[in-house]
DNA sequence: TGTACATCAGTGAACGCGCGTTCACTGATGTAC
DNA sequence: TGTACATCAGTGAACGCGCGTTCACTGATGTAC
């Protein structure tokens, strides 16, 4: 009998090489593509081996959605640590770059959590939602931070409508909040997705221009 | 024998009932599910015969992607249609309003053409580019307009860096058209993949006040 | 130190499915005489 | 008006493919005596 290649015991860290593989797949072939069948495959197993680490693909991708949510607040902590707390501008500048430069270094991750849902695929939103809100609260803090030292500037001419459901934060922090989360989704969505016109010859620099003078919009 | 239903004479508009039927498939399970086989299934007929059609499954999602752009250029230009050329905020005001509307009403035409590209699908950018243009040089041509009548304010107080080939176009309508449309871009795409956290309560208040705010910021 | 045994991670075959695409065909329609 | 015929839009069977998932299995490892 020729030697057979029946590999019958534990690999080592084959849970986390399953959402690295998965991760290299969905930055190739979009997350729509994400294969079970295709990650064994790179993975020299068989299909169902990962099913001994997850129960479905569905639960598969709410590891990954998981896994971004995680890494990207990571981040937005990341970005706050050498700052001071009275520079509301630094402090605001630096999640905007925080946010461009996870989303640059991590597309994949960036478009499944922010970009378009995958067909058929409903997140659980109790474990979506949470990861989602700590996010947008370090954006709220900072900006209420800002708006208690009186740095605040108020940004419209006319009144602001009764839109948000406020529970102890100031609308008009989470209005600039809202927006300027906004603002830099949209930069970022259209750099990720190649949507900038070629007439933008460098979306960085454009970025961080937007990002001062917006600030400087925003900060007193 | 029974009557064969063997229908062997032209349907009437196949053509556009192909496309239409595309549309609500991608409106129900996402543009990555698009399938002929589903296609002609809705339409009562066989998957070969919309070959007649479409040489293949990309020639009708480029089909579609054309058939969006040139709904969303329309409606564009009609916004416009009501205005008086000296009326610069509010010709900007329109455009913004009939890009949320466009987007609203038709939302996976929205994600077709601004969401996350289709995976293993690229648009021959020979089509794609042209009609993609037509949307933002209606935006680019206010600003312009404004500019030229000396309404358009300046917007940072740190000056522009050069990240344009601007062909005689300014570049300070260059950047205020660029971040206007990254702004509403961001917001529609955040309210159609329903981004947005529960605190807000109504998407196009919100929209309508940002929009507002936006253009008394950029127009004198 | 040596042996019997339980565990359980990964295997390999199989299932049913829907997909894009091909091909020879059929028969209703329109035209030419 | 009637007949022969060419056209060609849509059919139905078939192809090969990759997918998620199931199942009984195997054999290396770790443990108990």
């Amino acid at each position: 009998m020729s030697p057979r290649p029946h590999r019958e015991r534990q690999i080592p860290n084959l849970h986390e090489r399953i959402l690295h593989t998965a991760w290299q797949q969905i930055a190739a072939e979009g997350a729509a593509a994400l294969s079970l069948r295709a990650i064994a495959r790179q993975l020299g197993i068989t299909a169902p081996a990962i099913y001994r680490y997850y129960p479905d693909r569905d639960a598969l991708v709410t590891a990954l959605i998981v896994d971004a949510f995680t890494s990207f607040a990571a981040w937005q902590a990341a970005a706050l640590e050498g700052t001071t707390p009275h520079d509301h501008a630094g402090r605001l500048c630096a999640l905007g770059l925080a946010y461009r430069a996870w989303a640059v270094a991590h597309p994949e991750r960036y478009q499944l959590i922010f970009g378009t849902p995958i067909a058929g695929y409903h997140a659980p939103l109790e474990i979506t939602m949470p990861a989602a809100q700590r996010g947008l609260s370090l954006l709220i803090q900072v900006l209420a931070q800002a708006h208690a030292a009186g740095k605040l500037r108020p940004l419209s001419p006319v009144p602001l409508p009764a839109v948000f459901d406020a529970e102890g934060v100031d609308p008009q922090v989470l209005f600039a909040a809202l927006t300027l989360w906004c603002y830099v989704h949209g930069m970022v969505s259209n750099e990720i997705g190649r949507q900038y016109p070629p007439v933008l010859r460098d979306a960085e620099v454009f970025y961080r221009h937007a990002l001062q003078t917006l600030t400087a919009q925003y900060l007193l």
